[in-house]
DNA sequence: CTCAATTTGTTCGTATGTATA
DNA sequence: GTATACATACGAACAAATTGA
């Protein structure tokens, strides 16, 4: 008999000495039941347990294969928690802001040293657009995650970027029900654009400033308590 | 027939909505087989997955219960991630180093200002014995965890903290078999110190400065690609 | 301490859904 | 359309761990 862990642990070697990438493909449920000496079930629970964290892939019928290796973890983590605490307070939604506030400033000198023109066209788009769809009472979702992810893409760090998506998408189902008021949303649409402007600048401190700006309507929100919305389902 | 993404979606829909938290106990296998109209086999694959992303844990022979919630997912993917690029280059790491270090560097202002004498005195405390350790040749992980958590701890922030121990953990993994240099190491302690210096004397330019020297032996280690001790295993 | 009850862990066999050639 | 390969799902039986009588 095998451990469960085991199981998992040995299909990770596999990948390793195989040195597999995203994409390549595993031996078949029946091959890894050999190799490994487990049953299909058990087997198969420890696929389950790689496919959560998406370290292997399974296509239905095509065969199982290496994962992306994405954050996707992270997020179904997060959210879960998010949602969790969500009935009660707010605190888990707080505390992810103040570290999306966090990495954005804290990487503000990078930011705007990688600046260039052809950037600051497509954020200025996006936050043009973004008013735009606001004054039509429209919402801006969209625009705000392709914003936030284009500003850190220069930088060259994968990392930061996924775990830059990873924190707006948790934020963004978290905070689905949160109803905010016209005044915040005219903020955090003026706030896009000082970004950009701060950016373009090469003005370090005012883009600190304006990333300040551009959460404090959230954070706002948030210390309220559960207001008028806040009610979950 | 029940999709397999289905079931584990009912479980979490359950935890919700029965209001349960860490440690609460859930329906047996059984149990949960009749509630959501699966086999036993289909229930505990979705177990398995909730299990990855510490949503449930279960425990042999007693029963299972809901997770911690931690962020052990994540340490999980961003590790395998890590040992995977390793062969290669050391690219993850890399990132990962610029991550850690952004994320302190950001939170350089509250840090300081939440800074007290108890916490200089263990942070110096920590400090000294790393210094002690590495006179001796020995390592001073442990120590080193501790005061990069200590550091974060007063912001009352637990999001934060527990990315600082998970980005910790991963490096630590995945830098393993990294040799350093006797400079680098004597470079590293001095850096501890220089940030408790800081911080203490309320500089938060200085702490910044600190933090910066403190990651940049492994940022030139780095950079030389896989030297003598960058093989793995 | 032993036994029995409960619950999860593991295995096997079978049938079904899905994609490719 | 058929055949093949593969993942998905189900159910039953037995093993192992925990608890309490």
């Amino acid at each position: 008999m095998l451990r469960q862990h085991e199981v998992a642990e040995r299909i990770k070697q596999y990948i390793l000495q195989n040195r597999l990438g995203p994409g390549d493909p595993l031996p078949t449920e029946a091959e890894l039941c050999d190799a490994v000496g487990a049953s299909r079930s058990s087997v198969r629970e420890a696929i389950k347990t790689l496919t959560a964290l998406d370290i292997v892939e399974v296509r239905h019928g095509h065969g199982t294969y290496v994962g992306r290796l994405s954050l996707a973890a992270l997020v179904e983590s997060l959210t879960f928690r998010g949602l969790l605490s969500r009935a009660d307070d707010l605190r888990v939604l707080s505390e992810l802001v103040e570290v999306r506030q966090t990495i954005e400033q804290g990487l503000a000198g990078p930011i705007v040293a990688a600046f260039d023109e052809s950037l600051r066209r497509e954020l200025l788009d996006l936050a043009d657009q973004m008013a735009e769809r606001a004054a039509r009472g429209e919402s801006f979702v969209e625009q705000d995650r392709e914003f936030h992810l284009l500003l850190m893409e220069p930088l060259g760090n994968e990392l930061i970027t996924q775990l830059t998506a990873a924190f707006w998408d948790v934020h963004a189902i978290v905070a689905r029900t949160l109803e905010v008021s016209p005044e915040s949303v005219r903020e955090t649409v003026d706030a896009h654009h000082a970004i950009v402007r701060a950016a373009a600048a090469g003005d370090v401190a005012a883009f600190t400033r304006a990333v300040e700006a551009h959460y404090a309507p959230v954070k706002r929100r948030l210390q309220e308590g559960r207001g008028p919305g806040g009610a979950h389902a």
